[in-house]
DNA sequence: ATTTAACATCTTGTCTGACAAATTTAGCGC
DNA sequence: GCGCTAAATTTGTCAGACAAGATGTTAAAT
């Protein structure tokens, strides 16, 4: 008679509590995929807790994409429950930076590698035109660092496989919180340019003659010289990010990030 | 003098729109990393809503990393903002597997030849001892499947890149829920179980020797022999989680049709 | 009988007010 | 200044109410 309500243990944070003990059961499969989940009343009444705290544990597992709510419908286990990568941004370093452009490579050299050999002729011509908006971005006085990344991201899109450009645009956010580069040094892309031409345009062509090795090559190549550069001028290219610990004066000047490939 | 609130347009979801303001807000610098934020009251004031909805907001930042609350304190900017990928877990089937463990090779071959180049000791000896409980899970009836996720997990650690371990663990924890390992097949562990033990061996010996490159071949051959017996018997390697789907109300919902590859 | 329209009911979203719990601040004695 | 206590502040939780949509039922119309 007196077990109506699960007894709530208190702890650090309740309705944290109730999160996971309803989050424990949508995976024990107490209601399956697409279900609809007993209403916020009925919880609260299960749980022994009042509607407030029912609807922050059901906000926090539609934050974490478990459930979906629907007003006047009720609350319901998502069809597809996805699992979440969280990369902490911290205070940007050389070491960080490099970390990441470590892992980030193979995948390069992969997408690069399995682009040649699925690469469709629109995909092709996708690559091929981000070549020339670098050129076009760079003669128009820009950094071209956007077109750069598209670059890389078309290539990615022509291995056919979500996962790279998922992955891949997940750590370029990251890059792109994490590094803020200075108005690019005009001597240092001078000088840089041409190499880095030279670098894009064979593994443009590995991909498109479908030569996956040559591809993988040129990718590793390129993505090695890349870091070698940024490790090479670090001071000139990372820059802290201490606009954002001042007041709130700063307009919100955008310095157009970027790295040097 | 009507401009005292920031006038809530209505919309999809009210708390949504505050969210996003408020995210606007952090992003554009309004308040620093660290800073402690407006209180839900004065919050509530300034966009025009009830403090329920600025809590629901917060919430939803909150989940998000983005700020941290203290009760009796305030709620702060978080020191150490976060990006976030998230991956939809499908119904499991061939395809989504393979085109994770695509993504996931390059990763573990890239891992096990920095693994040769960096390990400490100790970190060698955890792979031997994870190599060692395989055999001992396997001669103990058991499928060994965990053994041999920490095995791999080992490598990925001795790469001293934090990164590595992440991302493989967070497919790990995809392919944990996407595929459902059955009872391993008695006869087909005997006919693989020599040859993965072979393979563990050399990647093993490549790292203990320091070798990058003859560590990194191993892995590629591990990987590449792996995702072909992942092919060679899907069938008896995927299940269909329908158990999700029985329990409560399954009306009006598709059933679930074939999705033979 | 089937379709359509109005209605009643249910559920989440938002509002309001209050109290509890924890932290921060202010005051006070010294 | 330092240590202690008390008050003020702030988030966490509770309770009740209404609004906005969605669902299901009933009645009317053809």
């Amino acid at each position: 008679m007196s077990e109506d309500t699960e007894q709530p243990s208190r702890g650090p944070q309740l309705s944290e509590q109730v999160a996971q003990r309803l989050s424990d059961a949508i995976q024990a499969g107490e209601w399956g995929r697409g279900a609809r989940l007993p209403t916020e009343a009925a919880l609260g009444e299960r749980f022994g807790i009042s509607r407030s705290v029912v609807r922050e544990a059901i906000s926090m597992l539609r934050n974490g994409g478990l459930v979906t709510s629907r007003r006047g419908s009720g609350s319901f286990v998502a069809e597809s429950p996805t699992v979440s990568l969280r990369l902490a941004i911290p205070d940007p370093g050389l070491q960080s930076v490099v970390e990441v452009l470590e892992l980030r490579r193979p995948l390069e050299v992969e997408a690069a590698r399995l682009a040649a050999e699925r690469r469709t002729p629109s995909q092709l011509r996708r690559i091929r035109n981000a070549m020339v908006d670098i050129d076009e971005a760079v003669e128009a006085g820009l950094s071209g660092v956007d077109q750069d990344l598209a670059f890389h991201r078309a290539i990615a899109e022509a291995a056919n496989n979500a996962h790279f450009t998922a992955v891949l645009d997940f750590y370029n956010r990251f890059l792109h919180h994490a590094i803020r580069v200075t108005r690019t040094n005009e001597s240092l892309r001078e000088a840089f340019m041409q190499q880095v031409v030279a670098e894009h345009q064979a593994i443009l062509d590995a991909i498109a003659a479908g030569d996956a090795e040559a591809a993988a090559r040129a990718a590793a190549t390129h993505l090695a010289h890349a870091e070698a550069r940024l490790r090479q001028a670090p001071t000139d290219l990372l820059e802290r990010v201490e606009a954002q610990r001042g007041s709130t004066s700063t307009s919100s000047t955008e310095p157009t990030g970027g790295n040097s490939r």
